[in-house]
DNA sequence: TTGACGTGAAACCAAATGGTTTCGTATAAT
DNA sequence: ATTATACGAAACCATTTGGTTTCACGTCAA
């Protein structure tokens, strides 16, 4: 809980989402666990970069490091993105609307 | 189509949402439309300060402006925020596995 | 033990971001 | 006709961001 709190401290998951390389960090440590450089082939920039990406990421509570003998191992911890989820669910109504105007557009047609 | 491109050109929705004011701003839109003076009344900064934000939300298709007389009204639109949700659906799995993992404890609980 | 590998920290840089104040202009009110 | 209101554009500024290169350090391999 503080824990939590703690790890979210610095960024927070709205902007650690923000940019399109971490979001596909995530897509990639979605497979599972990977070392830096595993990560930061997919991508153009250097290795650098992608670890200063994985900070932000560890910033936000969305990945957690674990030290393997000379490599740092990323895991994907996807709690953090129910408060995006959450705040998103606040405008869930619109497309409930929407789901509902269609069905009756096409209840009506099947008449 | 081609339209919606065209709006969401400049900025994209995970980074336009990535900023506190301007969720806030969508969260005080979602009451209705409201010109720039009646929003601006909510925060510390400069009316002109929201100004802007309110163009990048535009610029994402998150708002729309009308000018009714000498003020602009704008009205949210939430169609944008269908790309985060669809974003956030892929790590859905997560959150399924935890509720199937929380269903069988209850109901092992309940035996 | 001597290298090669995997990594983070540091110093640096250009561009983007989030804010300000000042100004011009169109509309409404007196 | 004059004044007040609502607003966006522009110029400006400090800070943050996203990237680079260089360096030091621990670990594994020869």
């Amino acid at each position: 809980m503080a824990d939590a709190a703690a790890r979210e401290a610095k960024h927070d998951v709205f902007q650690a989402v923000a940019d399109p390389t971490r979001r596909r960090l995530l897509r990639l440590l979605d497979e599972g666990e990977k070392p830096v450089t595993a990560l930061s082939g997919h991508f153009a920039m250097s290795r650098t970069a992608v670890s200063k990406h994985l900070r932000i990421l560890a910033d936000a509570g969305l990945v957690s490091e674990r030290k393997v003998g000379r490599e740092t191992r990323y895991r994907m911890n996807p709690d953090p993105l129910l408060e995006l989820k959450r705040w998103l669910s606040y405008f869930e109504k619109y497309w409930e609307n929407r789901m509902a105007a269609l069905k009756r557009y096409v209840e009506e047609d099947e008449e």
